[in-house]
DNA sequence: AATGAATGAGCGTTCATTCAT
DNA sequence: AATGAATGAACGCTCATTCAT
C-alpha cells in the first residue's frame, strides 16, 4: 500500500527524532533508522535527500513541540511564587506531553543537550532557531516576574528582565548538569529539578525581606 | 629513554586533547591523529590500545588543568564582592592558562560541552571524574560565600551553600549558552560571561538590602 | 490525444538525446532526465520500458539526423576538388542542422565518441547501426571520387573505392582528435577540421601531378 | 605476509590496467578489483586514495608501454616502405609485447578508446599526457618519412610533416573503427589493419608516379 | 619503540526499476 | 497517460583495529 498525505514522512520524522536525541545525530545511521520505521533506505532518501536534511526537518519538528505553548498573558496570571510555580511547571509539563506524543510510543530517552550541540556543529541555520527558542523563554520568565512585580513580590526595584535572566541561566544550569548525572532522563527527574530550582531561586530573592 | 617514551605519550595526549575539543571525540579519527602528530597509527596504539583507552587519558590528562587550582582557604581571601570576583576571575584564568600551555600552540578552540557529553556516552567511568569536578567548583563557590558571610556581605539568614549552589548552576547554565551560541570559543569570551554573570548574581542579592 | 502522447516522447527522446551527448549514457540517471524534460519517472518508463530501450531508441533517433542527407548522385555533382569540398561540407552542415534542431535549445556539447563507444559495449544491436552509418559515410565518399574520376581530377589509375577508405580513416582520425583535444565541442571546429583534412589529402594526392 | 617495495602496489595497478581497459573506468567498481587481486578494500585504499588517484596512476603506468620506445633515429633507418613499414610494425608489436608484460597474464581485451575517453573526462591532467603521446607517434612518422625523402621514395616537394599527419590521422581513425567492430581485440587484429593502413597509404601515394 | 600494510564492517548516497493509484 | 512512493543492490569511501616487521 503506498502511503499518502505525508504519513511516510511523519513516521521516518519520528523515529529519527527519538534516535538523535537517544544517541546523537552522528552515532545514528540509516541502519537504525530502516531498524525503526520498517522502511528501506531509498523511502527514506525519497522523503529527506540527505541526512542533513533529515537533521533540519527533524529540528524543526521537534520544535513544534519544545514551543513554549501559547501562553496568553502570563503577567496576569502570575500573583505570587506558587502561581509562578504552578503556572511554569504546567507550562513544561504541557511541552513534555506534546513532545511525548510526537514519540508515538518510544521511551523517552532525552539527550537533548548532545543532540542541540551536534545539530548546531552540523548545521548553521540551527543555531538561530535554537536562539530564538532560548530567547522566547527567557521572554515566558520575564513577563511571569512582572505579574510578580505588580503584586509587589518581588525586592522594590528588582528588574523583572534581570531576574529573567538568572532563573533562566540557572534553569540551563541545572537541566545540564541533570545530563551529566542521570543516565535514563525521565520526565519526573526533570520536572523535580526545575521545581527545585525555582524554590531555591525565590528562597535567595526573600531571604533578606 | 624511559624520557622519550613519556614525550611521545604526551604529544599524543595533547594533539588528542586539541582535537577532541576542537571537533569533538566521535569526529576524530586516528587520521586525524597522525596528521597532527606526525607519528604512525601503530605508535599510537602502541602506548593507547584503543581510541577508548585513549580518551580516558586524555580525560584524566584534561583534568590535571581543569582541576581548581588550590586555592588555599579562600574564605578567608574574600571579604567583598569585589574580592570575590577577582579571586574567581583569576582561578579561571589560571586554569585556562594552564590548559593553553598543554596545547603546546594549537588554537584554543574550546568545545569543551560536547566533547563532555560525548565522553560521558562512551566511559561510564568519565561521567564520575566529571561529577566530581563539578562538585569541587560548587564546593570553592561556597567556601568563598563563607568568607562573605563573616564580613557581612551576604543577607543575614543567607545559606552559603545554597548561594554557592545557584551561582554555579547560572554560570554552568552561562557557559552553555555560550557554546551554543559562539563559534569560535575565545578565553575572553568566557572570563567576559563569567564576570557579568556574578555581577548579575550580587545585583539580585543585594537589590533589597 | 494521440499527437500528445507522440510529443512526450519525443520531448523524452530529445532530453536524452543531449544529455547522453553530454555526459555519456551511463552517467545520465533518471534523476537527470526528470530534470531535462519536467516529466515523472514513472512517465518515461511509461514510454520506454528500460534504460537501455531509451538508449535504443534515442540511438535511431540520433541515426535520423546522422544520417548521410539523401544526396543524389554525387557523383555528377563532383567535378573537381572545389567541388567535393563544397559537397562535402554543406553535406556535413546540413547534418549538424537537423541534428541542432532536434535538440531544441538545448547546448551542443558533442561528444558523439564516447556516446558511441558506450552504445556499442551496452547493446551489440547499435554496433550495426554504427557500423552501417560508417558505410554509407564511405560510400558517399566514393561516389563523390568517382565523379572527380570522370572528370581527371585524379591521378589516372587510382581506384575511387581506396581513396575513399583512406580519406574516410582521415576524417574519423581528424575527428577523434579533435575529441581528445576539445573541451567544448562545436560545429565550427568540426566543420573546420573536416575542411583542414580534405586539404591536406588532396594536397598530397596532387603533389606528384 | 606483508607485502613490500611497492609490490602490492603493482599488483593493483596491473588488475586496475587490466579492467579499465576491459569496461572502461566508470564501471569499474572497487568490488571487481578486489575480486582481481584479492586483496581487500581497505589495502587498495591504502595504496591509492581514491578511485581517480588510481586513474592517474594506472594511467602513468599504462604510458610507460605506450610509450613510443626509444626508436634511434628513424630517418636514418628508413629508406623505402618495405623499412618503413618493418620499422613501424615492429615497434608497434613491441609496444604491444610490453604492455602485454604488464597485463601479467589477463586477457587482452584492449577498448583503449573508451578508457581514454573516460580518463580525460575524469581529469584533466591526463588529457595533456594523450596529447603529447599522439604527438610523439606523430613526430616519429615524420622523421620516417624524412628518411623516406632522403632516398627519393616520396614523390618531390612532399612535406615530411604532411605525410606524417596524414599518416598518422588515418592509422587513428583506422583504430578507431577495429573498436567499433571487434568485439574481442586482439593484437593480431590491430597489427593487420596498421599493415594495411600503411599499404594503402603507400599506394596512393605512389599512384601517380 | 615504532612502522605501515592489511582487514572488513559500516558509512551516506545514488541507482534503475516496480507498481498502486 | 502520468505520478511518485518504495525497493534493495551497489557505489566510493572511512573507520578502528591487528599484526608482521
Amino acid at each position: 500500500m503506498r502511503e499518502k498525505s505525508g504519513a511516510t514522512r511523519r513516521v521516518i520524522l519520528a523515529a529519527a527524532l527519538q534516535l538523535f536525541l537517544k544517541k546523537g545525530y552522528k552515532e545514528v545511521s540509516y541502519q537504525d533508522l530502516i531498524g525503526r520505521t520498517g522502511l528501506s533506505k531509498g523511502a527514506i532518501y525519497h522523503h529527506f535527500k540527505s541526512k542533513e536534511e533529515l537533521l533540519v526537518s527533524v529540528f524543526e519538528f521537534l520544535m513544534q513541540s519544545m514551543q513554549q505553548p501559547e501562553v496568553v498573558q502570563p503577567e496576569l496570571k502570575v500573583k505570587d511564587m506558587a502561581s509562578f510555580r504552578k503556572l511554569f511547571l504546567e507550562t513544561k509539563q504541557k511541552q513534555f506531553e506534546s513532545f511525548k506524543k510526537m514519540q508515538a510510543g518510544g521511551t523517552l530517552k532525552f539527550n537533548k543537550l548532545l543532540f542541540f550541540l551536534e545539530a548546531i556543529n552540523e548545521n548553521e541555520k540551527l543555531k538561530k532557531i535554537i536562539t530564538e527558542l532560548l530567547a522566547k523563554e527567557t521572554l515566558f520568565l520575564e513577563n511571569c516576574f512582572r505579574g510578580l512585580k505588580k503584586h509587589n513580590q518581588i525586592p522594590r526595584g528588582s528588574d523583572p528582565a534581570l531576574l529573567a535572566k538568572a532563573l533562566f541561566l540557572m534553569l540551563q544550569g541545572a537541566e545540564m548538569i541533570l545530563f551529566f548525572v542521570q543516565n535514563n532522563e525521565q520526565m519526573e527527574n526533570f520536572m523535580k529539578t526545575y521545581d527545585e530550582t525555582i524554590q531555591r531561586f525565590f528562597t535567595i530573592l526573600q531571604k533578606n525581606d
